[in-house]
RNA sequence: GGAGAGAUGGCCGAGUGGUCUAAGGCGCACGCCUGGAGAGCGUGUAAUCGCCAAAAGCGGUUCGAGGGUUCGAAUCCCUCUCUCUCCGCCA
């Protein structure tokens, strides 16, 4: 969520870079300034008041000792008048404090000003290319259907067990997923991430901290009886770490890696591109995020991008790196960049990363700051984060790029945790 | 699941209705002292909202969370959350 200073310091610059968002409901930042003036005047008043009636009060307690008790009573009475008062400031700001933040949460937050114009993916602007096209014969098998000849990917079991949308990995196919985990978070270590291994479900709290609530809870898998969620992404425990902290300057950047199943209900998505495991409801992921300082946010997210295209191309995959257009991008993101890689049986690029910078828009909601070294004032801190990488697309394209008459061909890197060199 | 104890500042810890403006200690920062360090001495040391152009200053709120009693609550009452101890169950 944006901060209201920004939104009232900067009115007609918010409003003109929010429109490359397509977001143009002008009089919806109009309502939130008007608020936030009512929230102020409501606590000059209240303050005043609260001051009289802590002063009343004080002097009630000298007045009984010192044996007045007629000038007590006379003070009781004025400060039951202001209580009364007082409490009726204070439900009209609590009233408008809510309103406030219902409306704040709306507003989505601004583009990087070398974000694309555009209204949706075709408008993505391609920064970079690499890796070489496989050649494959005309009859070359789509993942789903290797993963079956090969008995390492069970689509059918997974469905009896739980529903569609959750494959059961099998054999080769199960290690093979370990081995890109282990592979994914090794790459991570050596790059300076603190490993951490998250709870896969969490609490309201943590839902709201990051956004999902309170109104994506449809794309969560829910626990009623306990009031828990199951996490959509590692990012929302991880970044969760770092809710209500204030940090040293000298401490950042916080570099975090997180291995963790996903879970999405993907509500609505049916249809188009959900075969196999192009779009599944349970899938590995290996989760960056960094903490950053304000100034160095955009230099992490390069680092970041760079990351993950070393980890495409280790593995030999065709990708591509696009910068996300004003009207591609999440809510959340100031910039964006998303990796695809080819999978070259079904002839597609698929989505296997996305990479943002949130400058302070999640700190802002998780109220995570930090402090300039011998500055007692705190900021909001930057926070960024990318999948490096999410696995059943990489794997869809590893499975299908990589086959042969021989079977399919373990990426080299991936060897060493496969301990075989070929699926068969 | 049963019984009991507890939650106070960066940390430890005192505080059972009225200068709590939260004692004291540790830690940390700065200064003095020192050739330097340590010890010692002194000073300072939370977050957040608001008033003010801003700084300074002033005011409000916060003692696990929320509600209540009272002129006044860290302190009394209610609800919830969490932690610890013992018993039970258990990978």
């Amino acid at each position: 969520m944006l901060t209201l200073t920004v939104i009232r310091e900067n009115r007609d610059e918010v409003i003109r870079r929010l429109a490359k968002k397509k977001f143009t409901n002008t009089a919806l930042i109009d309502q939130i300034i008007a608020l936030d003036d009512q929230r102020r005047s409501l606590q000059v008043q209240s303050d005043q008041l609260q001051a009289e009636s802590n002063r009343l009060s004080k002097e009630i307690g000298i007045l009984i000792k010192n044996g007045n008790p007629d000038g007590a009573q006379q003070a009781k009475e004025r400060t039951a008048r202001i209580k009364e008062e007082v409490k009726n400031l204070l439900d009209q700001m609590d009233e408008v404090t809510a309103r406030l933040q219902e409306l704040l949460v709306q507003i989505p937050n601004l583009p990087h000003d070398s974000v694309p114009e555009g209204a949706g993916a075709e408008s993505n602007v391609k920064v970079k290319e690499g890796g070489l096209m496989p050649v494959l014969p005309e009859n070359a098998w789509p993942h789903w259907d290797l993963g079956k000849k090969y008995n390492i990917i069970d689509f059918e079991t997974g469905t009896k067990l739980t529903g569609a949308g959750f494959p059961l990995f099998r054999a080769k196919g199960a290690k093979l997923e370990r081995a890109l985990i282990n592979f994914f978070l090794d790459e991570a270590i050596k790059a300076g991430y603190q490993e951490v291994l998250p709870p896969l479900m969490v609490n309201e709290d943590s839902a709201f901290a990051t956004g999902q609530l309170p109104d994506k809870e449809g794309q969560m898998y829910q626990v009623p009886v306990d009031n828990l969620y199951l996490i959509p992404t590692a990012e929302v425990p991880v970044t969760n770490i770092f809710r209500d902290v204030i940090l040293e300057a000298d401490e950042l950047p916080v570099k975090t890696v997180a291995y963790s199943p996903c879970f999405r209900r993907e509500a609505g998505s049916y249809g188009k591109d959900v075969r196999g495991l192009n779009r599944v409801h349970q899938f590995d992921k290996v989760e960056i995020v960094q903490i950053a300082h304000p100034e160095k946010s955009y230099q992490a997210l390069d680092e970041m991008v760079a990351h993950v295209e070393m980890l495409v191309k280790k593995l030999q995959l065709p990708y591509r790196i696009m910068k996300l257009c004003g009207g591609d991008m999440s809510f959340t993101s100031a910039l964006t960049y998303d990796f695809e890689v080819y999978a070259a049986a079904q002839k597609k690029w698929l989505e296997v990363s996305s990479v943002s910078n949130f400058e302070s828009f999640q700190a802002n909601r998780l109220k995570l700051r930090f402090r300039e070294n011998g500055s007692k004032k705190t900021q909001l801190a930057h926070t960024l984060n990318g999948s490096a990488l999410a696995l059943p697309r990489i794997v869809a394209a590893i499975l299908e790029n990589n086959q042969t008459d021989r079977g399919i061909a373990v990426p080299a890197v991936l060897i060493p945790y496969t301990d075989f060199e070929w699926i068969d």
